[in-house]
DNA sequence: TATATTTGCAACCGAACGGTTTCTTAATAT
DNA sequence: ATATTAAGAAACCGTTCGGTTGCAAATATA
């Protein structure tokens, strides 16, 4: 069983989980509320969040308080900063190329 | 089957591939070269990536080149931006505590 | 103390995943 | 013309995924 950032985040229902959680922390119920599934499911879900470190729990009573470990999304961020250097050096060759051309006009 | 590109790079191997052919195209052949897995398997990845449009191909000959459409990585990026606006508050936020504390000692 | 509420866990189910083996097609080399 | 090479497609296999139903544990309330 794999269980890491890119594997939680692969499913559409626990990507809305994490941007639900992401400002306020949450109740299963409470965020069960939100989806067409049983609380069951959801609790499966937030299991596998918690399993990979991006959720953390903070019980109360009975009920337990569900919020976003925001510093584990930056793995992400982390892992598209390879192609982020790509992206910005294709856009500084068009920069550049654009101002060529301006100048040819000139 | 869900086919988009979360679930894409959800797979370590198709991470991988992505890394591999982000600067230089490559053929399948090439490609699998650098993996414990037949070729087939990695056709199959390519496949899955070529289906959300993450790589696209240029025919020569009987030899296919792969390579990344660095553009829709931009849309993991796009994603993160309403997480990434949080981690920056929360630093700036800490940044005013530090200060603040700073001030304090003087 | 008895009852209701909140939650997690286990068992099960159908579908999808990741892989292999085998086969076909198309381009190149001999 | 034949053999070889590159690649994809199809069929199959075991595992994982996402979901459900049912149940148990812990806490709160009557």
């Amino acid at each position: 069983m794999r269980r890491d950032i890119f594997q939680a985040i692969a499913d559409p229902t626990r990507r809305a989980i994490i941007g639900l959680i992401a400002l306020q922390a949450m109740t299963p119920n409470a965020i069960a509320e939100n989806f067409n599934t049983t609380r069951q499911a959801i609790s499966k879900h937030l299991r596998i969040l918690t399993e990979c470190d991006l959720v953390k729990q903070e019980h109360q009573g009975r009920e337990i308080y569900y919020s976003l470990e925001i510093e584990k999304m930056k793995e992400i961020d982390k892992w598209l900063d390879q192609f982020r250097k790509i992206w910005e050096t294709r856009f500084n060759q068009l920069d550049k190329l654009l101002s060529t051309i301006k100048k040819q006009k000139k």
